[in-house]
RNA sequence: GGGGUUAUAGCUCAGUUGGUUAGAGUGUCUCGUUGACAUCGAGGAGGUCACAGGUUCGAAUCCCGUUAACCCCACCA
């Protein structure tokens, strides 16, 4: 038999790969400019290149994936341009690791040498993200798969750096900036992580030229001692008032030094004294160019001691300070050591603690750039969702500063800038020169430098589409419809790209942005490598498929918000997948054999099949509302719920007395034309969030096309829409449930049928019972199922149940406690009182009844009534039992 | 120092413009093996929606305050 070829349980293995490929063969992701169609594209946040997938891709991915393949099946013009980041640090970081297990480094390669190691590893390792990503079944179009250090990005790069110098944006500038000492490299100020450390305030006095007096100075970092230039006060203090102006004895090096007032320092802080190092601190830094004061550079960019600070040249700057206090210990200039909680920077990549360093780096001038792309946020030309991330965006593009853009690694965009070593003239230009456009001399060199990542990222919606030429695919896809990231990387990459794309693209780069929360361990903490808690998505693909785990990723997913990871979930989810598969294959084993061609008539339909073509027709709408507004979480659930709760629970179970029937045909092919209708189109709204689960059943289902994941979206059948079905059914299944109820909490035996009485308060409803006694009976283990007409008398010695328009009694003869049953109607009485009690209230308040909405009121006074004949029904049978 | 988020069942979380008897998954308890599925089915227990005010006919939902946890930003040595 046919069956037998549908394995009984949800095995993923048996077809992921192969669909992917089947998609991929056919060209579905593949996206050509079509003028005639609305265009909806998605650039990809570009993972490292040499790279592994994690759950913050997964997630991401997932994400996009689903807005992607519902757009496309509504029929957009669909692009999900795919690429990957250079990574300038992390990547030539792993290449230095490599190397240092070889026993050698970069400098002893040398830059050419080098750089070709690392194309190397690029190669043998680029593809891996690219192939997990597959994995999950994202649809990019991969035959326009970019990187960002290939020609056209790197042209893209070279015209913006250009073009920013030629305004005047970009500028080369001698100052303090953020450096790493084991990255060896300057890094910007967003590249530093602030973390409160546990530290010291050393007090030490620094004496009086000429004097005995002293002044005490308080510092966290008494290593850079030796590079002080000067000392400084509040203009205002009266302790030091005297002292302005006079001259100071540096200790151990006996160089003199000037106090002097500057309104920087606040007097309640420390000794109200500051000791100013210029070349090491950013303040000082600024303090040192308001005074004119020299810059002493003591740490050298490796984090040792320079020669400045004496006999502690050499030493690493740790070790120094240890050394060090000891000595001013000794000495008699340390005064006192207080306990200090202060911000300590530290390198985002390395952890290492931030040096700051007087250096010689590219900036760009942010204010320019940086109002037209607050403007586009606030004006709603581009729109956060949820909205409070606007906020956050706004917050820091109003206060941020020149952003450093150099970086001394190899990796990267090297920086298009030349210095003649003739005439000392530097040249800015598109195209490698070779001699100096000043005095003509061949003895140039280039800036050794290389650009910081995120500057080429920023231009990446328009760079993919082949800025700066005017393409086909710029001029339709650009502005991309929606850009989809974590909340992590809103400075570093969202507002760059708004910045670049106003000033470059021509327009915003993206309508919309949708921001998601991290994907957090079962305890909440962030995944981390140093942790050990990270959870390889690769991992649960192996052992659940794709399907499971972007489905776990999406369901109870809300915007912005971080989520827990946690096998149940995962579990729960391929148990999803399951019942999909289990409520497909009992479609499948009973098509043997139909025919396929039959279409029922009107009056073939029963209740129940216009009931689930109602709810389904409720369903597409929902869904497909949901993932408008990116509640995808809520479009899960919603397929979900109807799918479990509805279609399998209630709806399959109803079909099987048909399917079952040998002997009637029509009634039966009825059943699986409304099964097959309902099962391919919802599983077309399933399609999104579970691509392969969907497109195994489909191809299996009778359908039209080639791939579910070109089938067109189901759009909303009004003409399926049945209240009435959907009032009646309701009615159905509360009766269902009622009995099971009642048999449940007199533990009936399971397989022993039970005598039903229905009294129907309501003609209707009677109509409606008289026609589907049989739902009653098999849902609920009844027989036989008695409608009473409205003037009998209620039955005796029963179970009593109320439901809306009707009573039920389960007559149980001797079997019945009636102990137990006056209890549990005395509970269920007090419910409905307390309802009562409340909506009479309610109804009452004058104020309700002539301010609320009419249906409102009405609705009120409809639930009071239901709930009285409720009450009524159960004080009847109470008062019954009490005669016993 | 500034800003933000969260607080709902034992646990993890939904609840989108104020009108539900406040939901789901998971856990827990009781019962259930004949043809989709034990990765399942039926039923039960479990919540003063953090606390205190306010607006409103009506608040888990809007406003104010308090508390707690977390996050981001920030050049006090």
């Amino acid at each position: 038999m046919a069956e037998n070829n549908i394995p009984k349980v949800y095995d993923p293995k048996l077809f992921e790969k192969k669909w992917y490929q089947y998609w991929e063969e056919n060209n579905y992701f593949h996206a050509e400019v079509d003028k005639d169609k609305q265009p909806f594209s998605i650039v990809i946040p570009p993972p490292n290149v040499t790279g592994q997938l994690h759950m913050g891709h997964a997630l991401d991915n997932t994400l996009q994936d689903i807005l992607i393949r519902f757009r496309r099946m509504q029929g957009y013009n669909t692009l999900w341009m795919p690429g990957c980041d250079h990574a300038g640090i992390a990547t030539q970081a792993k290449v230095e690791a490599a190397l240092k297990e070889e026993g050698t480094g970069r400098y002893e390669l040398g830059r050419e040498k080098f750089l070709e190691r690392v194309w190397e590893w690029k190669e043998k390792y680029g593809n891996r993200i690219t192939s997990q990503l597959r994995s999950l079944g994202s649809s990019c179009d991969w035959a326009r798969e970019r990187f960002t250090m290939d020609e056209g990005c790197s042209r893209a790069v070279r015209e913006v750096f250009a073009s920013l110098y030629e305004q005047g944006l970009i500028y080369q500038g001698t100052r303090i900036t953020n450096w790493c000492p084991e990255c060896n490299t300057a890094i910007s100020d967003i590249e530093v992580e602030h973390e409160t450390e546990k530290g010291q305030l050393w007090h030490l006095r620094y004496q009086v030229e000429g004097s005995d007096e002293y002044v005490e100075i308080a510092t966290t970092r008494p290593e850079t001692m030796f590079g002080d230039t000067g000392v400084a006060v509040h203009p205002d203090d009266e302790r030091y008032k005297h002292l302005v102006g006079k001259t100071l004895i540096l200790p151990l090096v006996n160089r003199p030094i000037p106090l002097f007032a500057d309104e920087y320092v606040d007097p309640s802080f420390g000794t109200g004294a500051v000791k100013v190092t210029p070349a090491h601190d950013p303040n000082d830094f600024e303090m040192g160019q308001r005074h004119n004061l020299e810059q002493v550079k003591v740490i050298e960019n490796d984090g040792t001691m320079g020669e400045g600070a004496g006999k502690y040249a050499g030493l690493d700057r740790y070790e120094c300070r240890k050394k060090l206090v000891a000595e001013l210990k000794e000495q008699g200039i340390l005064v006192s050591v207080e306990e200090h909680e202060h911000a300590v920077g530290h390198c985002s990549r390395c952890h290492t603690t931030i040096e700051p360093l007087v250096s010689k780096q590219w900036f760009v001038k942010m204010d320019s750039l940086a109002k037209p792309a607050i403007e586009a946020v606030k004006s709603g030309r581009i729109k956060f969702v949820p909205e409070r991330f606007a906020k956050i965006y706004i917050n820091w593009l109003e206060n941020i500063r020149d952003w450093c853009i150099s970086r001394q690694l190899w990796w990267g965009h090297r920086i298009p800038a030349w210095y003649c070593d003739n005439c000392g003239q530097v040249t800015v230009a598109r195209d490698d020169i070779t001699h100096c456009s000043h005095c003509g001399s061949e003895n140039i060199r280039q800036d050794e430098d290389v650009l910081d990542t995120w500057f080429s990222s920023g231009l990446w919606p328009f760079e993919t589409m082949g800025w700066p030429e005017e393409t086909a695919e710029l001029k339709h896809f650009y502005p991309t419809s929606v850009l989809v990231t974590g909340y992590d990387i809103i400075f570093f990459w969202v507002a760059r790209m708004v910045m670049m794309g106003l000033a470059f693209g021509g327009d915003v780069p993206f309508r919309q942005v949708f921001i998601h929360g991290l994907v957090r361990d079962s305890e909440g903490r962030k995944m981390s490598k140093s942790l050990g808690n990270g959870i390889d998505p690769v991992e649960v693909v192996d052992k659940y498929g794709a399907d499971t785990l972007r489905f776990m990723l999406i369901t109870g997913n809300t915007p912005g918000n971080d989520m827990r990871f946690y096998w149940e979930r995962v579990e729960s989810a391929r148990n999803f997948a399951n019942k999909i598969w289990n409520a497909s294959r009992y479609m499948l084993m009973n098509l043997e054999g139909s025919d396929r061609q039959f279409v029922p008539t009107a009056t073939d339909f029963t209740l129940a099949d216009k009931w689930i073509l109602s709810r389904y027709a409720r369903t597409v709408q929902e869904v497909t509302a949901n993932l408008e507004k990116y509640e995808l979480g809520e479009a899960a659930r919603a397929i979900y719920e109807f799918i479990w709760s509805e279609f399998c629970d209630w709806y399959i179970e109803l079909t099987k007395a048909r399917l079952y029937d040998k002997d009637n045909e029509r009634p039966k092919q009825t059943a699986l034309y409304v099964l097959g209708y309902v099962l391919e189109h919802t599983l077309r709204l399933l399609h999104p969030f579970m691509p392969f689960i969907t497109e195994e059943i489909w191809q299996k289902l009778p359908h039209e096309g080639d791939s579910i994941m070109i089938a067109p979206w189901p759009t909303l059948e009004e003409n399926l829409l049945h209240d009435e079905a959907e009032a009646a059914m309701a009615a159905i299944m509360d009766t269902v449930k009622t009995v099971r109820n009642l048999r449940s909490e007199v533990g009936a035996a399971p397989g022993k049928k039970s005598e039903v009485l229905i009294h129907l308060l309501d003609e209707d409803l009677r109509r409606v019972f008289a026609e589907n006694r049989d739902y009653i009976a098999t849902l609920a283990t009844a027989e036989p199922v008695t409608l009473m007409p409205t003037d009998a008398p209620k039955p005796e010695n029963s179970l009593t149940g109320v439901v809306k328009g009707a009573e039920i009694y389960l007559p149980l003869k001797s079997l019945i406690d009636v102990d137990k049953e006056k209890s549990r109607l005395a509970k269920e009485g007090e419910k409905i009182a307390a309802e009562i009690d409340r909506l009479t209230k309610k109804l009452q308040n004058e104020s309700f009844t002539a301010k609320a909405p009419p249906q409102v009121v009405e609705a009120e006074r409809h639930k009071l009534q239901t709930a009285q004949e409720k009450q009524k029904t159960l004080a009847e049978r109470l008062a019954y039992l009490a005669k016993l």
